[in-house]
DNA sequence: ATCGCTAATATGTCTGCACATAATCGACCC
DNA sequence: GGGTCGATTATGTGCAGACATATTAGCGAT
């Protein structure tokens, strides 16, 4: 039995060999349903996975084509920092450092589209591997759109959102930046190390529930599978 | 007419609004099926696509279940460097620095699963966006698994790989890092300056092609959707 | 109690068919 | 030549039925 593994199988391999090089136009589902002796639907499974993939470009009527430039999504699994921590097999700490209401900087608020003149919850806290400083977390929340106004004291702002708010929607924005005074304290840096930071956006529908900004400590690597 | 991207929405909602909460085991396709009034094929879709996405768990015989731990996954589009930069409407710029066969490090032979002892071809150049330096390329490549030996003098390594080596496999690890004395001076900053490192290493099949990291001026931002 | 086998069951996938939808091609008119 | 509009066509999706497969619950023997 011809499976749709099979078909995308051969797909690639014609792909990649060059049977079909890159920006043309491969035989109509109904063809390859023929030739490789399977019904419609199981070369279009094939297809269509490829298409997520980013390997094809299918549009209907036009048909279906090798992607000239076959840009690869990478998908990366975004943990929380403690089950990542611990999935390592280290000691997972929590500390929080201050936790206040404040009018949000103006970068915080066009990011959530709120505005600035509205007052966010603001969070700070750190997280730790066996006892070593790891990540600087800077969070603003919107407590109008969280039903209860919890405690950051022992469990981390992200902890409790991934169990109270599920299926979120958002943003996330990587890149580096150099430690500034506070965080080169709490990291137990030297001004101006080279921090990974990511930024999170994550709105719930239309309602924006946080903002925040994750900054590792040199050495944190985000790894991913193309 | 009930479609699966119609049961897709509808068991988000259940979800988020904790009919079915973290953990819980969901109705059978064949259930869900009956209760919307559509093919279980419809239902299984819909399902299908939200395991992909991370909401759902699913294995055989023991059904369905709302994931615990709602890992997202978020796809990041790899774009060229080159298509990066057009695509915000700047100029590009591409340089050859250098352009050697040489041993490799350690850290790049492993990376590729290479003998140290071999030597590839060692290839460091920069992107430049409106004549302003902006990525530091440095690339190893496996020449024996090149059909060519083709000259990065106008085109960069990336372009030539991705119209002549299709459909690869790989890995990106993405960090920060302090700017070394030579990326300084090739990017106009001081050394110890916070870049954005992206370390990319690309089979086809199980044969290793190349190994580069690509490291971003301050200011530079990998985005992404959840 | 524990191990091992069997039967039950939910998901995974394939088939063959049908209709919907979008985009292109080409005929036609000016 | 150029623009409009319908016919064509490849993909998108739906349905009902069937079988495959993994996994678990439960039963029975030790």
């Amino acid at each position: 039995m011809i499976g749709w593994e099979d078909v995308r199988a051969e797909v690639i391999r014609r792909v990649r060999d060059r049977d079909w090089p890159p920006g043309a136009t491969i035989p109509a589902e109904t063809a390859l349903a023929a030739e490789f002796g399977c019904a419609r639907a199981t070369v279009n499974r094939a297809l269509r996975d490829l298409a997520e993939a980013g390997l094809l470009e299918r549009r209907r009527r036009a048909g279906t084509r090798v992607a000239l430039n076959p840009v690869r999504r990478a998908t990366l699994a975004v943990p929380l920092t403690r089950a990542e921590i611990e999935g390592r097999g280290q000691r997972y700490g929590y500390a929080l450092i201050s936790d206040g209401i404040e009018p949000p900087p103006l970068r915080v608020a066009s990011a959530l589209g709120l505005p600035a003149s509205g007052a966010l919850r603001h969070v700070v806290a750190m997280h730790f591997a066996d006892g070593v400083a790891l990540v600087h977390e800077d969070r603003w929340l919107n407590p109008a759109a969280l039903e209860a106004e919890p405690s950051f004291e022992r469990i981390s702002a992200n902890e409790w959102l991934v169990a109270h708010v599920p299926f979120t929607t958002g943003e996330i924005a990587f890149s580096a930046a150099a430690a500034d005074a506070a965080q080169a304290a709490a990291l137990g840096l030297s001004p101006g190390a080279p921090l990974f930071v990511a930024e999170r956006t994550t709105w719930i529908g239309a309602v924006p529930i946080t903002f925040v900004r994750l900054s590792h400590a040199p050495g944190y690597r985000l790894c991913t599978r193309l």
